[in-house]
DNA sequence: GCTTTAAGCTATTACTATTAGCCGTTTGGA
DNA sequence: TCCAAACGGCTAATAGTAATAGCTTAAAGC
């Protein structure tokens, strides 16, 4: 009998690309084992089991789209950066459906969970964009957790066809985007009118 | 062998607070017979199945969700209404999490499912909401479809514990209804400038 | 009170994940 | 180069799942 030559990243790629085609709901190992040409049992050399593999798949995919909106911001700023980290992110989410549904309800377990760190390094893109917004340092956090929150619900909602009404879904996407810069924008000039009175103004 | 005197909608009940308990994904219809004390096959009685199951608890939650928010706007308008049908919402899928956990991915198999009526009557107090703000009635579908976007995301996040660090997330939670509502008021006049150059002009 | 309907049941089938243990391949050291 | 150990595939078996078939009896209607 000769060797597939699997490891734990193959079995996780099948698992990923399996889930996109299929559905995150229909993953089972059988299915994954049927494509790579091996017998089911064959797996557990690789991954703990379904729940090991998912989270896998989980921590592939939010290091991907922390790849993908890295890249769809670097060198712009303020709209260009929102409207670029936004795209990609809704883009992804639409090319790999499986594999983001993977990602919803999963935690880390601690702070050395690989996952964690795959979290982090993908907000920090967002974080950035928000940062060319000069807004207040406080409001920073709240700022994230709604761009958060809008582009995993328009993209949750999406997937699933949620929107029930013909008007177009990317001229709704875009109208989202222009909300945001343009409150993101009030914001900043509240922020910036908090900063005139300190003394060390950076209009100086 | 006595009657156990079930019927859908207490099987359905059933589930939705079994859910609730567990999480949706561990939900098993022996779990469900389980708690009503009777074998599993006599489910199938009055549930096709575990898919028909949760499509059941699906539409209860629609229509749950959807007073729970009719009820939150009555009587209110503008930052009011807004602030509250986003902490009803807010507030039903932190209490109902597995209950919501149904809702996700599921759509309309076609116009006489009561599952679209059900979403219909959901999302008309929203839409009522942003009625209020008198935006340019082009913009109204974004609207809703950002404001539902946002509230979902938000519920999903939070109750997947995804928010990371230490800031708290109620703060973040008025900081989000408050951007919004700054954003519809500015949104608004944008429109009623728009309005101003037409022959029979409200302000007259 | 009898008949019909329907709600429970047991038994069975066909999946699923998972573990145990075998056996041949590959690899690394003498 | 050969041998041993580690490793990656396999078969077989267990337990849990959804779902169906068909029996039996309780409830409802004439």
């Amino acid at each position: 009998m000769p060797r597939a030559g699997l490891d734990a990243a193959a079995v996780t790629e099948a698992g990923a690309a399996l889930a996109d085609e299929i559905g995150f709901a229909q993953l089972s190992m059988s299915l994954v084992a049927e494509r790579l040409g091996v017998r089911t049992p064959s797996l557990y050399k690789h991954v703990e089991g379904l729940a090991d593999l998912t989270r896998r798949i989980c921590i592939l995919t939010v290091t991907e789209l922390g790849e993908a909106v890295r890249d769809a911001t670097q060198g712009r700023a303020r709209r260009d950066a929102l409207e670029g980290a936004a795209r990609a992110l809704r883009g992804y989410v639409k090319q790999h459906p499986g594999r983001y549904a993977t990602t919803v309800g999963v935690r880390p377990t601690g702070p050395d969970d690989p996952l964690a760190a795959a979290l982090e390094r993908a907000l920090t893109p967002l974080s950035a964009v928000l940062l060319g917004y000069r807004l207040d340092p406080a409001e920073e956090t709240h700022a994230v957790r709604m761009l958060r929150s809008m582009l995993h619900g328009f993209a949750t909602l999406e997937i699933s066809d949620g929107f029930q009404m013909s008007t177009s879904v990317n001229t709704s996407f875009t109208w989202m985007i222009d909300f945001i810069d343009q409150g993101l924008k009030a914001a900043a000039e509240d922020a910036a009118v908090g900063r005139e009175v300190l003394p060390q103004s950076p209009q100086l």
